[in-house]
DNA sequence: GGTTAAAAACTACAAATGTAGTGATAGAGG
DNA sequence: CCTCTATCACTACATTTGTAGTTTTTAACC
């Protein structure tokens, strides 16, 4: 399943809230200032009948006159197949440099780095257990 | 700069070659075992004519009746731009959690892993001399 | 029960993208 | 020097995407 940039916007959205109305998803991205361009309601509506239509939304029910849905595909599974062409584009494909590329770039404080730290420290020995 | 999906796999080509003629990059292309859809050189050719007037690419020379290209933009600089976007989408925007998403889930060996320890330990080094 | 406003459903359209054909042209090879 | 083929430049077109208007419907309120 391919999705636009736009319907990853709302995706993240539901995965986020759980289950949203057309109107609550347009709220919200109304509400959020990183947006600069604002978005009509009809706007966020035929994003989320495409979703429907490709079969990454489904409705789960009704609020008075709203369709409430949610989403029908995982965020993992999303980021999945996202991923490894992300990977490839700009890192040739190579995971040790990307995460690489994001440690040395992004902030971390102490104790994401601790955090980071045990994780590789568990994958090594998993690894000499096998 | 916005660059399309296809066009990203043109300039992944060129910032490996370096420089390129259309026609190398369509042999690229169709060698290219993970690409199922082979493409006709027009097409390619109409990518790199896109990327000239992005200002993504630029000439460098002649082989023959084949121009031959150049990448005018950094990976770098189109990775930076592009990061934000996919971290915010998958991983809401926490760099600690795609940093951990990846070493969880793709392979590393032991020199990974003890390259990556090491980037952390100097990371939280440099953060106590500040 | 009739009215109304909000939301749904449908339609529209420009720009970007993937894809390639057509016609012009200029090096390479005879 | 002339021919021919590879490549260029230009054009074309379907699909996807961002964006929103128009028309229809229906729940809610009086």
């Amino acid at each position: 399943m391919k999705l636009s940039e736009f319907e990853l916007d709302v995706m993240k959205l539901l995965w986020q809230e759980n289950a949203c109305t057309a109107s609550e998803l347009h709220k919200y991205l109304l509400a959020d200032d990183t947006r600069t361009k604002k978005v009509a309601y009809n706007t966020v509506k035929t994003i989320v009948d495409r979703l429907e239509q490709k079969g990454a939304v489904e409705r789960c029910g009704q609020q008075g006159r709203s369709i409430v849905y949610q989403a029908k595909v995982t965020q993992q599974a999303l980021s999945q197949q996202a991923t490894p062409r992300f990977m490839d584009r700009f890192f040739k494909g190579s995971s040790r440099s990307l995460i690489a590329h994001f440690i040395k770039e992004e902030s971390l404080d102490d104790d994401d780095i601790e955090y980071l730290q045990n994780l590789l420290k568990s994958k090594k020995q998993k690894k000499e257990n096998d």
